[in-house]
DNA sequence: ATTTGTTTACGAAGATATTCGTAGATGTTC
DNA sequence: GAACATCTACGAATATCTTCGTAAACAAAT
């Protein structure tokens, strides 16, 4: 139901041919956060991360994390006994997948409104605010 | 097992006590930007407008705004046969609910990421882009 | 070598979300 | 009022996501 995917030809991976990033459900997503931040880990490593904030069971998130390797979210090293997974999708392009859905259906397609919503809410420092304003004049530059 | 919510009172609404705003799912979303920018709407107006982007029969859309009914994301007028419904949530609060929640696990708990993520790769006018910086300048004559 | 602990694999139950067929109510047209 | 169209209500099938118990493999410790 969701929207169609093109597929592509990829390698380490056992299926060969695998659909392009799947979307991420909301647990898969607190999964690749950790990754994102930690780099390569078990699933150990995880699993006791993500417990601070949740309560779940230690082969609830192997589970997660085989799936998620087998969907081609993540890789694996498998050579010793021990498996280290690693995120297989860039957190930017996903960042970007999440935010063009996003602002398409919640915020009826204004990417200003949403990063004004975005600002409002969160206490920046003026430094960041600073760091957005240098941003917005390299878009501007870059549009010319 | 997402986080817990706290219960409130609320009327006009069969269960009196209910959830404070559940989390909606993907295609509850997509009906809540429809009726916001819409205003209130009957299903079949709705569905025309989903069906735009997005196959479904038509019971399935009322099924699911029967739902959110339930759940008291929709209100509706059902004097006439024709029921009218309306989004019970604004779309302020659902934004920025799900806005932090996306902060958190996909960027690090950094708004500013967010922020020019956002705005690199959505080609803005230049006139969004004023009005960014003016926002900008008024977040930091409020901190002071 | 037996016990103990940690790991993966597997299957299946439980929870939630999505889809749609069918029936009955209501309204409209001829 | 009979035929037709449109609507709601309901139930159930299907699909997807989440959770965890159990067993087998392996390693380390006694």
């Amino acid at each position: 139901m969701f929207a169609h995917q093109d597929s592509e030809t990829r390698f380490d991976h056992p299926n060969y041919i695998i659909l392009k990033q799947q979307k991420p459900t909301e647990s898969e997503l607190e999964i690749l956060g950790i990754l994102w931040e930690r780099g390569a880990s078990t699933v150990r490593e995880v699993h006791e991360k993500l417990a601070e904030t949740k309560e779940a069971g230690y082969t609830t998130t192997l589970k997660l994390m085989q799936i998620m390797y087998e969907k081609g979210l993540l890789t694996r090293d498998a050579s010793s006994k021990t498996h280290i997974y690693a995120a297989a999708v860039s957190q930017q392009e996903t960042q970007q997948q999440l935010l063009n859905k996003m602002i398409d259906t919640v915020f009826g397609g204004s990417a200003t409104q949403l990063v004004m919503q975005a600002l409002g809410h969160h206490k920046s420092s003026g430094e960041e605010l600073d760091q957005i304003r240098k941003y917005l004049s390299e878009i501007e530059k870059q549009q010319r």
